[in-house]
Formats: C-alpha cells, structure tokens, sequence
DNA sequence: CGAACCGTTGATCTCGTTCAAGGCGTGTGG
DNA sequence: CCACACGCCTTGAACGAGATCAACGGTTCG
C-alpha cells in the first residue's frame, strides 16, 4: 500500500459522502487497469459506473488530436451522468489509474420510485454542474500558477471528504500531460509552473504524493473557496456511509 | 419590433422545447430592464426563474474584478439551478437585455410526485453541464476565432429550438465586453477576432443581429458539432409547447 | 536491450494582453 | 438645446504568458 510508505496513513474506510444511497444499488464491482476506457465519446452507457478507488476522468478529444479532460472523478463519483437519462455521452470516461468501479444498471438511476435516489443523484449532479462552473472560471480568468494551485485544492478537499486526503497531502499519480489536458496549458508549461510553486514552498509533488506545504497560502494564491464543493443542504451525518473494506489499492 | 427591420420576420410563437412542463409552474411573469440582477452570487434563490424573452447570464466576478460568464441564457432556459435543491448558488445570474421571466416557486420545482417535472428538469440540467463542458473544451483548446465561431454556432442552434432564429440569423445585442467575459478573452482582442471574422466572410453582426453568411463554414471553422445541444431520448412532438402570446420585446 | 512514457530544460515564437487614446451614439441634467 | 458623461466600438504600440519545437535522462516494462 504506498500510503504507508511515508507521512501518516490515511482513513482506511473512505467516507463516500453523498454517495451512499447509490452504492446500495452497486450490482458487481469491476477492477480495471490504468487508462482503460469506461465510455466512449458518442456511445449511450450501459451501465452507469461509480468510482470507489482510483481516479477517473471525463474528457473530449478534438479531430486533430487537441485534448479537453472535462473533470477528475474520485471515489464517490459518478462517471457517466448521461446514464440516467439513456443519453448519448459527448465526452469519455477514461480511467486515470488503477480503478475499482462499482456498476449501476441505468434502470436503477431513473427509478421513479426511489426518492432517495433522486435525492442523491441530483446533488451529485448539481455538485458535478459547480466544479464545472469552478473549472470554467479558472479556464477563462486564472493564469497558470492559480489554475494549478486550485486544482490541487479542489482536490484535496474532494479526497479529504471520502476520506482519502489528510489536511495536507494527498496520494495522486496524475501525470504532468494530464494536468495539461485538464487546465488548458501544455505539458511543458505545467512543469515550469510546479517548479514556480515547488520553488515558493508552497507544495511538494513526487512519488504519486501531494503536499501542500502552506495551506493557507496555497488556496489565498488560487483564490480557493470551497463553497462550491458543499452540497447545499447540509446532510445528516447518518447518511454518510463507509465502504466496507478498505480500498484495495489507489494506484 | 426589431426583427422586422430587416431580414424575414422570426416566428411570433417562440417554442420553448424542454420547457412545456416546467412553464405550466409558472405562478409569475416579469418584466426586468437590462443589467437587472435576478440572483446574487452567494445567495440561495428565493424563487427559480425561466426566462421568457431576452438574454441573460450566469457569471462569477473575482474579488480582483476579473468576471466570466458562465452560461448565456435564452428563452427557455432555467437562471437558478440550485433552486431545485433550496442550495446557494455560486454564480450570479443578471440580464444582458430588456427580459420577461416567469417565477417558479421552489416548492413545486422539487415537487416530489410530479414525474413530467423531474424529467424535464433532468433533461434541463443535464444539457445545462453538456453545453458547459463544450464551453470548457473552448476554453482550453480551442483559439479566439474558434471560440467566437463556435458561440456563435451554438446560440443559433439553441435559438432556433425555440423558433428565435433563423437557418442563418437571429437577433443577439450582446457587447463585445460580455463577448470577452464569456470566452475568457478581452474585449480588444473580440474586437479584432469579430473583423477576422467579418473579413473572411463568415458572419455579419451590427445593430443587434448576427448574420452568419456561411454556415458550413463557419461550423468547420468552430469544430461544431450540434450533438452536445439535443436531449438524449428524442421528445414526443405533443411535449413541445407554444407560450399563447408573442413576446413582447427581444431586446 | 530497445521502446515507450514521463519529467526536464533551452530557444524561439505568437497569440492574446495591456495600456492608451479617440470616435460615435445616446441619454441626461443644467 | 447644448454640454457632458458614459457605454460601446475601434485602433495602435509594446509587452508577456504560454505555446511550440527539439532534445536529453531516468524509469518501467515487454
């Protein structure tokens, strides 16, 4: 387990916040290697996947090759939204790293009868729509430096919600490349800018590990406000819910 | 009336697509002048608002004054999607033009035992993030002119789903500020982007209406592919509805 | 052992920004 | 009715963040 090889361990029984009505409806669960696809740009999913260790993304890719990843999806997460409508997807879902991912037959999202269901799925969705809006801002208004810095917040309080993230580090083996495709920026501009913040203390990135060295200032750069990633109303405590067993493995 | 000025007449009797269901809620209607705010950033939407005529925007300032639109609004369209869930919404919504909008209470958008409503307004969102992460894709991959082309190809689609537009036409009086804020650029360099454009023969855009004088071409230019903008299970003709009155004013 | 992937670095270029100014149309108050 | 302000569009000149092109070293893996 490479958690354990340095800093503190982590939770071993991630809290999979929102999520817990839909990991009821998990039906078989699926171990995949690192950059299988779990949905093709274009296709109609057949099942809806969840993801409960690992990272996934959603992402599109241009004819001549210029690639968009549109969100990084980490455990608790639904990967394809269209599912529960039957819709066509415009995007992929591609999985990051090594991944477990629980499968949902798209039947059991549109259950009119199941409120909770709804409950649940329409805050994931909403939330989905927020970071989206989130990214956007950053696309558009932030440089490079900002848009990196909060990326690595967004992240860190998206992990520390299911569990998987302390208050300043983080297990991620995002590439360089993949950053780019996230932030709009080329892989060699991505480089230099984690230089910038490596050289101004403020992170440590190495080993599939993320320090955040000075919080505070880190998310004072970014222009980091984690409003966004609370569901609106606050959930009672008793329907969070934790995985049974331990993840696997992250990577 | 505009339109009439110039060009064939648009139809008198918008179609608001996806909307039928959710206009029938309307309990009511408003008229706003232009750059009125509908919702603030930060705060909970008291009521949900559809627009009716005109257009306006979701957007995000930052504290340094650095804005970007998150979303252009057209007849139609839901301003407040949190309202759904009674949930702060992170964004502001406000008027670019002259508007009519309907108010929805909240309470009979979360209307538990009303399955058209739930459906519609999945339908809605789920469009909402697709046009969101083609707006993402822009701003990451794609440069000014393809941006502005592609906008420009969107809004025409969207529009012409509630008879607004024309096979090549339709009135917009957004400003080259909202343009830039919009498509993460500045208004200097829209400026220069809009006379590519123009001199390469693809659009006209004066006095409030957009001409786009080669549509094949320009969506080549844009990379546009309409798909992202069709609901993903095709709508029975009897869901469309017609509002009963012209709009009174687009601009 | 070679191929592939990943991170890194340097040199150069360019797309879009920034700063600054002027014109035009419209509304407004003296 | 004119003066003035303001919003919007336009233009020029200089600058800079990030892209592009090219190359190299380290690690992993077949």
């Amino acid at each position: 387990m490479p958690g354990a090889r340095e800093g503190p361990p982590l939770p071993m029984r991630p809290v999979l916040g929102e999520a817990g009505i839909v990991l009821a409806a998990i039906e078989r669960q699926r171990m995949v290697p690192a950059r299988t696809d779990l949905l093709r740009q274009g296709e109609t999913p057949a099942v809806a996947h969840i993801l409960l260790t690992g990272h996934t993304c959603r992402f599109r890719t241009l004819r001549d090759g210029r690639r968009q990843i549109l969100a990084i999806l980490v455990p608790g997460d639904l990967c394809d939204l269209e599912a529960v409508l039957g819709a066509r997807a415009d995007y992929g879902v591609s999985a990051l790293t090594a991944c477990t991912v629980g499968e949902i037959p798209c039947r059991r999202l549109a259950d009119d009868t199941d409120a909770a269901m709804r409950a649940a799925l329409w805050r994931h969705l909403l939330q989905d729509a927020a970071i989206a809006r989130e990214w956007l801002v950053g696309m558009g208004r932030r440089n490079a430096q900002e848009r990196l810095a909060h990326l690595f917040c967004e992240l860190r309080v998206r992990l520390e919600a299911v569990g998987l993230a302390g208050t300043d580090f983080y297990e991620t083996r995002i590439t360089q490349v993949e950053l780019a495709d996230a932030l709009g920026l080329t892989s060699v501009h991505v480089n230099r800018t984690l230089q910038e913040l490596r050289e101004a203390g403020l992170i440590r990135l190495a080993n599939g590990r993320l320090t955040i060295l000075d919080v505070p200032a880190l998310e004072r750069l970014a222009g980091f406000d984690p409003a966004y990633l609370r569901p609106g109303r606050a959930l009672p405590e008793a329907e969070r819910i934790s995985l049974t067993s331990p993840p696997a493995a992250w990577r």
